[in-house]
DNA sequence: AAGACATGCCTAGACTATCTAGGCATGATT
DNA sequence: AATCATGCCTAGATAGTCTAGGCATGTCTT
């Protein structure tokens, strides 16, 4: 039974980095801001999006600090840190590489 | 220590299933067809080719017969079924969902 | 004749990312 | 009082891919 996929696997990392780029979010603003901007496609669950901040965090790539939403709740902002900018450049070359040679072939093949 | 991917991941059911469209072909050929028509971008292994075959074929999508090449030697040739062309379409299509999703997103974040 | 190389198939084990399925807490709304 | 939205988290299962081997045959080179 073919399991449904509500993410093309490997692309969480650029996603999230990627939405972090303008401003820092805290780990529900991030999962929202992929589902709209993706007009609803892309959906991330939580228990795949949390151990992902934690992952990016522990290699530098972004930080967390807490402080408090508009709607005065406390929560943990991400920020990209400059090794994070870095890595977000190298995703996205990495994912233009890799999409449009599978772009090529299904055209082609 | 960040793995580099050869492939994007779950694309390579798609990759195989399509590189049969046209003819049967085996394993090896799968491959090198695959490296080809990407322009030698992308590279399947042979430890993720053959578990890969042996999984589409548990599921119908295609079958196997023992053939000979143009080469003189005994190789597995493997043809896409019925139910393999549906599976092909559909794969098809979730991957133009998701990739120009991801596309979207990453033009608008 | 020996050795290297290309063709061809295969598997076991490790790795890693993602998903499922929960839990916990707070504030606002009903 | 109950429910819902917001917000963070983890444990375990699942599954796909990669690493690193093994095996066999045929051809080409030395």
């Amino acid at each position: 039974m073919p399991k449904p996929s509500d993410l093309l696997q490997g692309t969480l990392d650029l996603l999230i980095l990627k939405s972090l780029l303008r401003e820092p979010l805290h780990g529900w603003g991030i999962a929202k801001r992929i589902q709209s901007l993706s007009d609803e496609v892309l959906f991330v669950q939580q228990g795949s999006l949390y151990p992902a901040l934690h992952r990016l965090e522990q290699q530098g790539w972004i930080v967390a600090e807490w402080k408090n939403t508009e709607l005065g709740r406390s929560a943990k902002f991400y920020a990209l840190t400059r090794d994070g900018k870095k890595q977000l450049e190298q995703e996205l070359e990495n994912w233009k590489r890799l999409s449009s040679a599978v772009g090529l072939l299904l055209k082609r093949a």
